[in-house]
DNA sequence: ATTGATTTTGCAATCGCATGCAACTTTTCT
DNA sequence: AGAAAAGTTGCATGCGATTGCAAAATCAAT
């Protein structure tokens, strides 16, 4: 029932030594026409296949890379997973997937996992990483790129969207629509991503000489997002218009605005997210948010860690442009395309 | 920069031989308490951890999980994948994620890559499994539990709801609630949940001396769903309700309803679907659905699994009952209890 | 036909750990 | 105290491949 073909097996079947079966499988390694073809013959009638295991182990190349994502919820992270995992996958390499608390800490244990698996890069989506984790991998020699997050330490490679840029297009748009008091429900500000983006809205409106009129963290999370907009919203001067740290919040805030304080969108407020996850498109959303390309990100967090695992040894630390998404959720200035 | 601490290097500093560092990290091994004490610390001193991969090739198992997954969209897999995940990495497995293309072919190359890899065990998540391929598996001595989808092979194990009495279900609830031309959206007929969702809607209607007013196959995409929604409303008789194969679909129906065609839910057309996914929830969809315990059907595909792993070789099959989640999104019966 | 250059091939070592076996220690019991 | 039982330990082997090296075979060129 159990059985295991070797490549012993295989030699000895097409009548070749051991490594002759190991180079047919090696690409670029030197087999003669005939002894392929028989090797080809062998292997196919008993079916075998490489161990990636056993290959692993001489070779020191697991092609895993392991991936640590903390949420699944926020609607960017299964697509994001999705891509980046097909895109590993046609590079002959395979997903481990780690799922860590989502806080900052906690991730330890889930690294320490990882470099027990021998794999051969990491990527780490919404997770930080802590300085004695950079400093383990550093020493292991396992890359570390991170995806949608940014982190001051050079060693690690980084891909992300420019926050500060997006914040700041948020920032126009809602000045240039006209808005008197505008709000903002910033990403936890615990990570980079939240932090930038709220650094980018600040100064943006200081530059056209404005300021926030109310301001809180949503933490990234749609019920904690909720509360803060029943809490912002309630009062009697509330806000017109109100920009969100990411979509996933971004629907939690409309859903408040619209269902329980009865306000319409956007012509009571105007509502401004981030990431353009696809829920954003559906009618009843709709949301204008600042497009971050997922499939660009995606490219790029592969590029740089297969570089980095094949050889080119420089960490990366890479931005991409966003773009503003006009929809219907936020009051549309005169002048302004899409 | 690239140490590898090995068993034999803290054997060395340790005193010991490098069985004993091996019987140290082996639970249930007989080590002394003081060869015990000088191992552990020379492993701390040299930051020493046993190599996952080195160990699989001994031992014949990897600890590692393969998982095919199809449609990360669906907003139930994202929950499943990452349920399952904490699952399996509580009990010390890691998971192997292979996406795989939507349709029932093209898997082949996936499980061959899956079995390359070793992996203990495979699950599949909203995928089918070929004769060939089980074939496979079954021969390599690899369990393979389905999750969310059946098969008659009964070398399978699979998990489902009860998908026949969700179907049942659906249509007591919209017979109950005097609709007079019921609908159904069905899963995509390809796929056992599908044919058995719309199977027992349809004998639960026939029960109750009614038949389906109009019935199309959704695919399980969105897109397929909002087009097959659109011809089927904008007859000049449309239906007044329609049981929609899965949340997904159910939500790009309300759209359609609501914002291309101006119905109102669930006065003008109630909606039924099926899952219970987050976003059912949600007070833009407040979705009346049959709801999948998925926690429960995780729990059950771990245990599963890993009961055949580690001996009992019989598969099962599981069919959890799924219950009748009550919101507004469909007109409620008098005297039904949620 | 002979030599030199190039490819192919097999041998054997290695990767890092687990484990059966035999030798040795310690504990338990009479 | 001595014998039997139980617990530890190290040696040596094997898991299934890759790979450096030297021998053998093939090819090219005179």
């Amino acid at each position: 029932m159990n059985e295991k073909v070797t490549s012993l097996q295989v030699a000895e079947r097409a009548g070749v030594s051991q490594s002759a079966v190991s180079r047919y499988f090696t690409p670029g390694a030197s087999v003669s026409k005939a002894t392929a073809a028989k090797v080809q013959k062998a292997a196919e009638e008993l079916g075998y296949r490489p161990n990636v295991l056993a290959r692993a182990m001489v070779s020191g190349r697991s092609r895993i890379i392991g991936l640590i994502i903390a949420d699944l919820k926020n609607q960017f992270y299964p697509l994001a997973l999705e891509l980046l995992g097909r895109e590993l996958q046609e590079r002959d390499y395979q997903v481990l997937v780690f799922f860590a608390a989502n806080s900052t800490e906690g991730i330890e244990p889930v690294v320490q996992k990882l470099l027990d698996y021998q794999v051969d890069g990491i990527i780490t989506a919404s997770v930080a990483m802590s300085n004695s984790l950079t400093e383990r991998c550093a020493a292991a020699g396992i890359p570390v790129v991170m995806f949608n997050r940014g982190q001051d330490d050079p060693r690690l490679s980084s891909v992300t969207t420019d926050n500060v840029a997006g914040g700041r297009m948020a920032a126009n748009f809602l000045v240039a629509g006209g808005h008197e008091r505008i709000a903002h429900i910033a990403g936890w500000q615990g990570a980079t991503t939240g932090r930038d983006r709220t650094l980018g809205f600040l100064d943006g409106l200081r530059d056209l000489g404005r300021e926030v009129f109310a301001m809180e963290d949503g933490m990234y999370q749609r019920e904690h997002a909720a509360e803060v907009a029943r809490a912002m919203f309630s009062g009697a001067e509330r806000p017109d218009s109100v920009f969100v740290g990411n979509d996933y919040m971004a629907t939690a805030v409309m859903d408040v605005l619209r269902f329980e304080l009865g306000l319409s969108i956007p012509e009571d407020v105007s509502v401004l997210g981030y990431d353009d996850v696809p829920l954003a498109a559906w009618p009843t959303y709709q949301l204008t948010t600042i497009r971050q390309p997922v499939t660009r990100m995606v490219t790029a967090t592969v590029d740089t860690l297969l570089d980095r695992i094949e050889g080119n040894p420089e960490p990366k630390q890479i931005k991409i442009t966003g773009a503003l998404k006009i929809r219907a959720s936020a009051r549309k200035p005169k002048g302004f395309t899409s």
